[in-house]
Parts: C-alpha cells; sequence; structure tokens
DNA sequence: GTTCCGCATGAATCGATAG
DNA sequence: ACTATCGATTCATGCGGAA
C-alpha cells in the first residue's frame, strides 16, 4: 500500500475546501496562538480568535471521517494580567458547530520556558483538547500502554481477598481468568496527563513541539494507512512523524518557507526509503510524493 | 497575636452575608461538583451550575481584600461521552461579575481512579483557579520555592511536615552569608502544575483533597494573622491547615456531621497547642476559638 | 526503630438493566 | 424514549501490622 504525503500552501479556510468529505482519520495540529508569531501568521487579536477559527473548524467537521479525532493544541495567552478566554469560548462555539468535546488532555511540558514574574509562576502545561464527530470514534488504546508501576510487582504475589470479591460480584462467568490477567500484567493504561519535555530544537525554526506528542495520538487513533491532517503544519513535525509511522498526510500552510522546508523534509526521508528497498515492486509501490 | 477560627453551619450563600467586606486574605475551596443524580445528595445538575455558583462567588468577592486571591478547585464530569462545560460557563460569568481570572494551576493527581473504558482515560487531573479582586495581589513566591533536582519531589511531599514543625532555622540568623547565598541557589520557583497524589485513608474520614494542597495556597497567598475563608469546609483540610500555619479561619458548611467533626478537631489542636505552653502569656494570647 | 508487605479504597465512567 | 441504578473495570498510595 502506498503511503500519500499532499502539501498545499495557502490559507487553511480556502485549501480544506479542497478534500473531500469524510477522508481524515485524524487531525493534530497547534494553530497560531493569538497575538502570537506575529511575523509569521500575522498574529490573531485574541477578540478576533474565535471568529478566526470557526470557518475553519467548521471545513474540519466536514473533511472529518465520523470515526475520526481532532486534536487542538493550545493555550491561552496571558493578556493584561489575566489569562484570555478565547479558549474558553472557542469550545463553546465549537460544541454549537456540531463537535463533541470528549476529553481534554494536559501536556506537562518539564522543561518550560524560563522566567520570573511578580504575579505568577512559570507557565508549564497546555490543553490538548480533543473533539470528535461522532460519539463513537476509534480509539487504539494498547498501543499507547506504559509500564506499570514498582508497587505491581509486589501485589502480583499475592492477589488480596478484595481483588477476588470484587472480581467475584461477576457472578459465574470467567473467574479464573481475571487472575490470569492480572499476573501477566506489566503494563497499565495512561491517564490524560502527558509528560513530555519541549523539544530543543537545533533546526531554524519556533515550533517547539516534541515528536512524541503528535507520535502518542498517531498511535493512539489511527492505524496504518489512515490519513493525518495537520491544517496548520509549520515546520511539519506532526506529518513527517506520521509519515515516518506510515500514515498518509495532509499538510496545509501559507508560509513558503515552510511550504519548502517540509516538502524538502519528507522527500528526504522519501529518498532513504527508496534507497533502502531492494526489490522492484517496493520500489515501486512506496515512497510516492504528491506535492501540488 | 490570637488566631481567630469561625465556623458557620448553614448555606454559604446565606452565612457570608454576616463577613465584612475586605476581610478575607484568602479563599481556598472546592465545592460540590456538579452531579446529575439530584435526589441521592442534593448534587447541582450541570445546567444549573453557573446559576447556582454565581450568588456565592459574588458575596466571595465583597468579603475578599483587593489584595487577596479565590483558589477554585474544581473538575467537570463527563455527561453523556462529553466533558461538561459548566466551568468554562463559570469562568466567563465570573469575570462579567468582576473577577480576574489570573491563571489556571493543574493539580496533577497521580493514583487517579482506574478503570477502563473504550473511548477514554483515566482522568488524573483537576483545575485549580485562581481569580482576583485587583490585578495587584499579595504572592510571597519565596515561600514555595523547591529544592533544585531529583529530590524536589520528595520535598515537596513533606511541606506540611516542615509547616508542623514551624521551621526555625530561617528565624535563627546563624548562617554566613556564603552558605545561605550557596542555600538559596539550590532553590527553584515552582510552576503551574502540583505534583500531588489524593489522599487515600484518612483516620475516620476522607479528605476531599491532600493537606499540601491548601498548605501550598496557604504559604504562596497569606502570611501569619491573615485570613482564610473556606465556604465548602467539608472534612475542613483547608481550615486546620491553615489553622496549624497560623493563620485565621472561617469556615462554612451546611452539613451538621461536617460542622461537628471540624469543631471538635480544631478544638484538639488548640486544646493541644495549650497544653505544650509553659508561659503564662502564651497560655493567655493564644488558642482562642470562636465557634459560633 | 526501620523496613516490608498486605490491603482497602478513591470528587471515575461506561453499558446494561430496571422503572 | 428517557432517567435512575448497578455491576464491571482498574492503578497508586498510605496505613497498620509483621519481620
Amino acid at each position: 500500500m502506498e503511503i500519500l504525503t499532499t502539501l498545499y500552501l495557502g490559507d487553511s479556510k480556502e485549501k480544506l475546501k479542497m478534500l473531500s468529505d469524510n477522508s481524515v482519520d485524524l487531525i493534530v495540529t497547534s494553530p497560531p496562538y493569538a497575538d502570537q508569531r506575529k511575523n509569521t501568521y500575522g498574529g490573531i487579536h485574541p477578540d478576533q480568535y474565535v471568529e478566526w477559527f470557526l470557518p475553519i473548524s467548521k471545513q474540519l467537521l466536514r473533511v472529518l471521517k465520523p470515526t475520526g479525532t481532532f486534536i487542538l493544541n493550545i493555550k491561552e495567552k496571558v493578556v493584561d494580567g489575566e489569562r484570555s478566554t478565547y479558549v474558553m469560548e472557542l469550545i463553546l462555539a465549537m460544541r454549537k458547530q456540531g463537535w463533541y468535546w470528549t476529553e481534554e488532555f494536559i501536556w506537562h511540558k518539564k522543561n518550560s520556558y524560563p522566567g520570573k514574574w511578580p504575579n505568577r509562576f512559570r507557565d508549564s502545561w497546555e490543553r490538548l483538547l480533543q473533539f470528535n464527530k461522532d460519539k463513537k470514534f476509534n480509539m487504539y488504546q494498547e498501543e499507547v500502554m506504559v509500564p506499570i508501576g514498582d508497587w505491581a510487582k509486589k501485589r502480583l504475589k499475592n492477589l488480596s481477598e478484595t481483588d477476588k470479591k470484587r472480581d467475584n460480584s461477576k457472578v459465574g462467568s470467567g473467574f479464573g481468568k481475571n487472575i490470569s490477567n492480572w499476573l501477566e500484567r506489566d503494563k497499565a493504561y495512561p491517564t490524560n496527563v502527558l509528560h513530555l519535555a519541549t523539544e530543543c530544537n537545533n533546526k531554524n525554526h519556533s515550533a517547539a513541539f516534541p515528536e512524541e506528542l503528535p507520535a502518542w495520538f498517531i498511535k493512539l487513533f489511527t492505524k496504518e494507512n489512515d490519513t493525518v491532517l495537520d491544517p496548520f503544519m509549520g515546520s511539519g513535525t506532526t506529518l513527517i512523524v506520521a509519515n515516518r509511522m506510515r500514515r498518509n498526510t495532509i499538510g496545509i500552510d501559507n508560509v513558503p518557507e515552510y511550504y519548502d522546508m517540509v516538502r524538502t523534509q519528507i522527500q528526504q526521508v522519501e529518498l532513504y526509503l527508496l534507497e533502502s528497498k531492494t526489490e522492484y515492486e517496493k520500489t515501486k509501490s512506496e515512497g510516492r510524493i504528491s506535492v501540488r
């Protein structure tokens, strides 16, 4: 199966109209925050942020599959000593637009930006808002399981009576089964708090987005050959990770430098893959790039 | 200076009217979260939550000093597969009421409630919303500095223990300048993410949150002889910690059992302090209780 | 007195069943 | 159809008794 990369140079609101209905499995994006990145995106005033984003999210709702998920990385800025409310307003507005606000993950940035202010501490977390088109969506939880805590080693030696009793309440069916489940368990499901350091990027752009972040959501919400969209791709972290994980990718950005940079980088990855192939049919079937 | 404890049995909305304007330095509270089951616990329906809370927050705004801070611990529940929006709406409504929404701290609960569902992971964080009456407020950042390095977590965990011992090392200025400078350099300001475990078992009752949580905010936003208010004191964790830290406290609850329990516990602490005093003037000046 | 280990239980959430 | 109740699922922690 061929993996496709499609890049668009231009405004998201317009370029998204070129995508088909119900064609995307996962959207992961970090749009320009209000009043920030003035040089590149022109900066949206906090008061106009919701108004600016709603036409875009409307398109995203259209192109997302009913089983798909939209992960929005965002954090409100401090304006005149208090937190702006545009994220709150955006959530409310998107629900009216038809989105379900399924969950809010917390991205805890371990090495947050340094600084000192008299009235606040360093901001070391961001929101990862999960929106869905339908209440039923694809979620592959086993893909992101984490090692269980040390307490488990001791615990697994002996099962407490209470555990047996709790399991017992399910009368009759599969009593011995539960115990064996616990005995073999060395991994646990994660929570809705993600601990990731911000990447110390050596590149010449500003998007501090660790690869683990999109990788986690790509593993959780898609499988191979699914399609991942980033309507504000920036330096393309999401796309590059998704491409590497053998997902089809669609990226949009209105900054030519970003567009060129991502295109070059994806092509390099694809070339590398091509060179490492020995069989003809693999060469033929993989690594196709569609850059428009 | 005498430390005063004032307890009210009754509805917060009404009892708060008995407090003077601009008389409280810090409000730390965890109101009942919205509950769908109105009949069983008298919970507030999510749709009516904002309407229910606004009269109370109006009183809180009145009694808070201009230099004071209001910390609101809250988390929205999942209703019908998605997160409720009443917290978002509450923030917006409280701003209209005159509050400044200064900051949102994250309380990361490491031992969150277990469980597995097809569409979400365990919820392991809560909001700690900081509201202020004025853009200038008291904040004693040095009081909550944490050691740098691996021992930071351990130290944070022991903070409440240190409070009990009423750390004397600062007072006795026997340190040479070199050493104190060196010590200072080992500390860093915290961020807006707090890592604390929920306390499983207290003696007789279950505490809503660990003592470290109110202790942290009490240190950060008040000094000795300031006044701390909890309009939904519940089992009284905030009040007991504040009392131990030599802050005047005001507590309100409409559950007689809680009221009696907190009153008893505060009195026991005060009696213990009394018994440990040897000098007459200390006995005279401390430990007065005003229970109404 | 330390350290180790067993154990109960949390501001949870979903899906099925009952009224 | 809609709402209330109940069973099932599952992880980390502090406490108390034991070595």
